[in-house]
RNA sequence: GGGCGCUUAGCUCAGUUGGUUAGAGCGCGUGGAUCACACCCACGAGGUCGGGGGUUCGAGUCCCUCAGCGCCCA
């Protein structure tokens, strides 16, 4: 029995219902099996933050398009799912939650307690974005779902950084680093953003020593002269020349500095030309203080931005009053000259929206740019003996190369692609820099850095016999520890030493046993020794009095009595965990069968901004870890814009939620329309429109909407205001605030409601449905026609996918199912569908232009849409083909199969290249255009649909004959009753006309037909071919032409012209005709 | 400052290696409750392809230049 679809496609229910049914089914979940071959992505995990946005759905639906496909074409598709712990981010969002609604700061909580808060928070968030992922139809394999910060991805991060340390790839050093005061953390150069703001810029002046003059800078920090170690000018400066060599007093700190030749930091034609020098400070003083290591640097801030010892009698003040202070005092000691207005360029933490200072601190980087000392090599990877032959070769390259260089090398030699390949350059030009990597930040959410500090702790004045006293120190340390930790049962391998040259001592923890035992020596000593220590008195005269201290022979103790011990409280930038998501999700570095199987993935879908900050990354962890690359492609996305060309963001009030879309229009068009957008450019654009909460109108979002510089908006429908969407910080009792959308997404919707009502409409007629075979050579031109197109949008939706033009693929198919499918070929059905002749089972009778037949194909076609549009659409192509299940179980071209139960398994298309037929697609354009003439002239005049013309066809045999063949479609597509065609066909009196280079058509109009329009339609008509022909035949009268251009498009043109004088001669004719 | 994009109909976008008279959807106009669909059907109007220069028999397409917009890196 046939199924009667509902009118028009809900897309909420069929989400409800598939979503359930899927998930129940296991569809998405992937194990490895040899036997198949795997296609693998691992989402760009989305972070905890926050809900999804646009640019979610946008990946995220791209991704699944492609695992859709993929797993139709037969691969074994594994979507890895997950979320990131984003440090930065979450922590900063969670501290300010905390801060609203206790109080309190994150210091007042502790550690423990906001780490706590922070996890409570992610398992909300993350299942929420899950959640909608879901929504989204995106076919994850949920049972794997993983998180950057969970047990799985610990592991790979230690086990990496252990690597790395042992290496000699991972180093401690002093770097000016983006300080956020506020948060009291460094941030990277991408979480700082720049803004042009009002300041100033102050010009002072110092006495140089044994000399009457002064020497005169200005600056637009004048807090900073208090750390400044040099004053800088141009060396070829005629002004400052003989000052060079001669030292300043800073008055306030009483300081003596030198005056210093820099021929990079100082320009003697901006202001006076003479700069000062603040290296701990500034970045550009820095890279100068390192081509003049002997002025020294000197670091004035606290952490909390608060002035240090270093500043004198400034110390303690925040950064800003100093700065006015300074300025004061500097007037009142007659060396300040004034101070100008000026816009400044300054850095603002994206995080905390305060100004960057540049900040000296300890941080641990990676080197990107020299290899790893020869010693060490990669030889952890070395027990990768699974991953191919190439490891052996990597591995040496690698090791010489450097992180940076083996990223560009990944691309350079083509194992990682990029689509678009443009993006190449943003990547290898990034790399090249090689600039090393700041990977500690000071958070609290995030991992861990595994290393213990050890400071030594003499506890006497530094004399000569110093150095001799660390020595020995030192030597017993290393020993006291190895000891300590062999009685705790730790391998040497699980742990690794380094000391620096000022004696600090590091131990990086390659396991969490190693920081277990370290951690249990430290609480043992705090609660047991450092309690009884007496200030000012060295560790190991308290730990004598320590009841049982002289029999113990713990080496923990001894240990400790000689250093102050503790772990890093620093975590890692969140990007080394995810750097490691292509492999730690899969169980690196244990060797799992998922790893084995699914390692490398096969492409990453993520968005231009993170080429550098993920990308890159990746590929390096990849080659490190496991000596091969993390993906073979990596398509970039476009990014989404508003109607203005504008980033869509919450703080401007103009973005649209991917949730609010999908109920509004259906995930499938929200899906369809990012398909849509997937063009090869960098942006796509999406007006907004606000949605009105009174009467459900659109109404566009303007410029001056946004940051919510409107708070009222009259509804153009239903006059009734309303708040226009922004990130309004509470609701508004009387003003109701509107949901934004985009009336763009109705082409998605009605997109799926065309397909839907094409399945209706051939569930109706399926009324005695049988499956059998087809003959495409037996079957009428109309069904050849449909198959032809078919084939050739099978294949252009193959090979759009392959290249990753997903905008072809939604463009494809859209043109065949609504132009060609729905507009002519079901309404050619129609009639077939009336006739009898062929019933069921009847082979020998069988007639191919009637009922059965027409039903096999129109069901074999529709099965094909489905599969195509399946991985773009998949709620409506299951709501159809569960339908489709139902009336015509098996079905498909040329021969019937059992249809799978799902379309999410079902194959991918795939017809023979032979039925794509130029010949008949010619002749069915043909007839279309001869409709579209008939329907023009009855809309050019007027006439009643219901009132059948008489067409007069004059053309060769061969087209005559098709015509006739296909008469009943013509008539019944352009209401024709009579249909005269052949070459010896007569023109009518009065009549309309159309001249193609294949007929002449003339529609009988004798009593209808306005003369005087119609003669000056011709007019115009004879005027535009007479056009063309002269431009033609201005280029066949150009020598140049016909000798240059190749021979068939010279010949192309003279049948042009030809063809065309014909056209004006029949033209001509007809006017003639016409005007007696 | 360096790099990468973009500029085609009122709007959002297609337009292959240069080769018929530059296309689509939305919007607009006209007509249409026809037994799949008004989330529809039919037809139409609407473009000197950002400006200028060049290469070529021929340029929306290639080159140069200018302007505007956007992104990335300094």
């Amino acid at each position: 029995m046939p199924t009667e679809l509902a009118k028009a496609y809900d897309p909420q229910e069929a989400q409800k219902k598939w979503l359930a049914l899927w998930q129940e089914r296991g569809y998405f979940h992937s194990r490895p099996d040899q036997a198949r071959k795997p296609y693998t992505i691992v989402i760009p995990p989305p972070n905890v933050t926050g809900a999804l946005h646009m640019g979610h759905a946008l990946n995220n639906t791209l991704q699944d398009v492609l695992i859709r496909w993929r797993r139709m074409q037969g691969f074994n598709a594994e979507w890895m799912p997950g979320t990131d712990h984003a440090g930065i981010a979450t922590q900063a969002v969670v501290e300010r939650l905390i801060y609203q609604q206790e109080k309190k700061t994150r210091r007042e909580l502790g550690r423990e307690e906001l780490v706590k808060r922070i996890w409570e928070w992610k398992d909300k968030y993350e299942a929420r974005i899950l959640g909608q992922l879901r929504q989204l139809g995106c076919s994850c394999d949920w049972d794997r779902t993983r998180f950057t910060l969970d047990d799985i991805c610990a592991r790979a991060v230690r086990q990496t950084f252990f690597n790395m340390f042992k290496d000699g790839l991972i180093f401690r050093g002093k770097r000016l680093v983006n300080w956020d005061a506020q948060l009291q953390t460094s941030v990277a150069d991408d979480e700082t953003y720049t803004e042009d703001t009002k300041g100033f810029f102050w010009t002072f002046k110092y006495p140089v020593k044994d000399t009457n003059e002064f020497i005169r800078f200005a600056t637009t920090r004048p807090e900073t002269m208090l750390g400044d170690t040099a004053v800088c000018v141009h060396p070829s400066d005629e002004r400052y020349k003989h000052l060079i060599g001669k030292m300043v007093t800073i008055p306030l700190v009483n300081r003596d500095i030198p005056i210093i030749a820099d021929g990079l930091l100082a320009d003697p034609s901006l202001g006076t030309g003479c700069v000062k020098v603040t290296p701990a400070h500034d970045p550009n003083d820095y890279a100068c203080y390192q081509r003049h290591p002997e002025i020294g640097i000197i670091n004035i801030l606290n952490p909390d931005g608060t002035l240090n010892d270093s500043a004198g009698k400034y110390q303690g003040l925040d950064r800003y009053k100093a700065r006015d202070a300074v300025v004061a005092d500097m007037e009142a000691l007659g060396l300040y000259e004034g101070k100008e207005e000026r816009v400044i360029p300054l850095k603002f933490s994206d995080r905390s929206k305060t100004p960057i200072e540049p900040y000296l601190s300890d941080q641990w980087f990676v080197k990107m740019g020299e290899a790893p000392s020869a010693a060490c090599g990669f030889a952890h990877a070395a027990n990768d003996q699974d991953h191919g032959s190439s490891s052996a070769s990597a591995k040496p390259q690698a090791a010489r190369a450097g992180f940076a260089q083996m990223a560009m090398d990944a691309v350079t030699n083509g194992s990682v692609t990029f689509f678009p390949e443009r993006y190449a350059n943003s990547y290898l030009d990034w790399l090249a820099e090689k600039r090393d990597w700041c990977i500690s930040r000071q958070l609290w959410w995030g991992h861990r850095i595994p290393v213990w500090t050890a400071t030594l702790n003499i506890g006497g004045v530094i004399d000569d016999k110093y150095w001799e006293k660390e020595r020995r120190l030192r030597e017993s340390a290393i020993q006291e520890i190895d000891e300590y930790l062999s009685e705790c049962g730790i391998h040497p391998d699980e742990y690794s030493r380094r000391i620096d040259d000022i004696g600090t001592f590091w131990i990086c923890t390659g396991t969490v046993r190693v920081d277990q035992a370290l951690n249990a020596l430290v609480e043992f000593l705090e609660s047991e020794v450092f309690e009884k220590v007496e200030p000012g008195k060295p560790i190991k005269q308290a730990l004598r009095k320590v009841p049982g201290f002289e029999q113990a022979t713990s080496a923990a103790i001894r240990v400790q009595s000689i250093l102050f011990l503790r772990q890093d409280p620093d975590v890692l930038d969140t990007w080394f965990s995810s750097m490691l998501w292509p492999h730690s999700t899969f169980g690196w570095p244990e060797q799992t069968p998922e790893l084995r199987y699914y390692y490398p993935t096969s492409v990453l879908v993520t968005s231009r901004d993170i080429i550098t900050l993920w990308v890159a990354r990746m590929v390096i962890a990849g080659l490190y870890n496991l000596n091969q690359v993390p993906f073979h492609h990596v398509y970039i996305t476009v990014k989404l814009l508003d109607g203005f060309g504008e980033t869509m963001s919450k703080s401007k009030g103009n973005g649209v939620d991917p949730l609010d879309i999908i109920d509004r229009y259906g995930a499938d068009a929200l899906r369809f329309l990012i398909v849509q957008m997937s063009s090869e450019t960098q942006d796509a654009r999406l007006p907004v429109a606000n949605v009105c909460p009174h009467c459900d109108t659109l109404v566009p979002v303007k410029q001056e909407h946004m940051y919510m510089r409107t708070r009222k908006v009259t509804c153009p429908h239903c006059k009734k205001p309303f708040r226009p969407g922004g990130p309004w910080p509470t609701e508004d009792a009387e003003l109701k605030t509107a949901k934004q959308a985009s009336d763009r997404f109705e082409i998605g919707r009605n997109f799926a409601n065309k397909i839907w009502n094409a399945a209706r409409f051939l569930l109706l007629n399926l009324e005695g449905y049988s499956p059998q075979a087809l003959h495409v050579e037996e079957l009428p031109i109309e069904d050849r026609w449909i198959l032809s197109r078919l084939a050739a949008t099978t294949q252009t939706v193959t090979e759009s996918l392959e290249g990753y033009h997903f905008s072809d693929v939604a463009r494809t198919l859209y043109e065949f199912v609504w132009s060609e499918f729905c507009d002519w070929y079901l309404e050619m059905a129609k009639g077939r569908l009336q006739a009898g002749g062929d019933s069921a089972g009847d082979e020998r009778t069988l007639n191919v232009n009637g009922r059965a037949t027409t039903q096999r194909v129109l069901v074999g076609v529709l099965d094909g849409i489905l599969r195509l549009v399946h991985p773009v659409m998949p709620f409506v192509a299951e709501s159809i083909w569960q339908a489709l299940n139902e009336a015509a179980f098996e079905r498909g071209l040329p021969a019937p199969e059992p249809a799978t139960e799902s379309v999410v398994i079902a194959p991918w298309p795939e017809y023979p290249a032979a039925w794509k037929d130029a010949g008949v697609e010619e002749r069915i354009g043909k007839m279309q255009e001869l409709v579209r003439f008939v329907r023009e002239v009855r809309n050019r005049y007027s006439l009643d649909p219901k009132n059948a013309l008489e067409l007069f066809v004059r053309c060769p045999e061969t087209t005559a004959a098709d015509f006739r063949a296909l008469g009943q479609f013509i008539a019944l597509l352009a209401g024709v009753r009579k249909l005269e065609a052949g070459p010896e066909t007569a023109k009518p009196p009065q009549a309309a006309g159309h001249v193609t280079p294949a007929f002449e058509a003339y529609v009988s109009l004798q009593g209808l037909i306005d003369v005087a329009a119609e003669l000056k339609r011709l007019d115009k008509q004879i005027a535009e071919k007479k056009k063309f022909l002269q431009g033609i035949e201005a280029k066949l009268a150009n020598a140049n032409f016909v000798q240059s251009a190749p021979a068939e498009v010279v010949q192309q043109q003279r049948d042009k012209a030809a063809e065309t004088k014909q056209q004006i001669a029949a033209l001509e004719a007809n006017r003639k005709v016409l005007a007696t």
